[in-house]
DNA sequence: AGTCCAATTTACGAAATTTGCAGAAAAATA
DNA sequence: TATTTTTCTGCAAATTTCGTAAATTGGACT
């Protein structure tokens, strides 16, 4: 995967404002051609620098309890709890991190109940588990997903 | 705001397996006509269920370091920290919860000499903070947008 | 400097998509 | 049932995407 250059950067910056823009509009933009905008769109994609896809809000789809959940794993099991984790729609993000916790999970539920079944019968029933913080989102505040400064 | 019907959801969950079909398409699964899907599309849009973005792999674009950090506050200077929290680029998610931290961040860093900065320098200075519990990424497992079970 | 090579950029036509509307159909309201 | 409102469909025009070939650029090596 060769190396970023600035026009690539300039492509992430405005598509990171809106990621319907069309490489007609970054190229004028940039004052570049059509196929230029398009080759290194193409590049990126194929070597996985981003994506396109939606940000829907998860309140307004119904999912209207959101957590953070902190889990302390028995030595060597960290990876097994993970993968088992992967698997539910209802875990965006799973993370190995370093300090208090050794996996960090991102979850969105419909409701408490659902909530309270996945802690309690899913997460205190795997392999490994010893311990889990559970923090309740109370009001969200940032989220995202602009991490280039442009322009 | 109008409720999300059975087709929205539809459309929801075709979009966000790939955020760049096209309302044709959509609508060649659906078996509606184009402009009931882009109608509907734009009717989300403005009702800020979902919006079009891209999700840049943080790793590939020069930002090695990643953290989750618990923030513990003085009662009444939350909303405070949150809102200056907001400010810096780094910062992709903050919010307020429960449990043990009042308040969660995500930050994205170019290196550890970034990182350290702005704990030290950033964070430790802001008034109103008692203590910050810095868990820094080892391994990402998962880190979907997919939050709706489709077909 | 001059030559060669590979990668990048440009140019352009064809295909596909988006956009703007107008009228039909369906649903909600009275 | 009549009326109003909303949603859906079907076009045509404008724009964008896509495939490809030609032109340009930037080194590396003489």
């Amino acid at each position: 995967m060769s190396k970023l250059d600035e026009m690539d950067f300039s492509i992430l910056g405005f598509l990171q404002e809106n990621g319907k823009r069309s490489y007609t509009e970054i190229a004028k933009l940039l004052n570049v051609s059509e196929g230029t905008v398009r080759t290194r769109i193409n590049r990126m994609l194929k070597d996985g620098v981003f994506e396109f896809i939606i940000h829907m809000d998860p309140n307004k789809i119904g999912l209207n309890v959101q957590v953070i959940i902190g889990i302390v794993t028995k030595l060597g099991h960290q990876e097994q709890i993970a993968t088992t984790l992967n698997q539910y729609q209802e875990v965006r993000f799973v993370g190995a991190f370093s300090g208090r916790h050794d996996l960090i999970i991102q979850a969105y539920f419909k409701n408490n109940d659902d909530l309270v079944h996945f802690v309690n019968k899913e997460l205190a029933n795997m392999d490994g588990v010893i311990s889990v913080d559970v923090s309740i989102e109370l009001k969200q505040y940032k989220d995202s997903f602009s991490y280039i400064e442009n322009q």
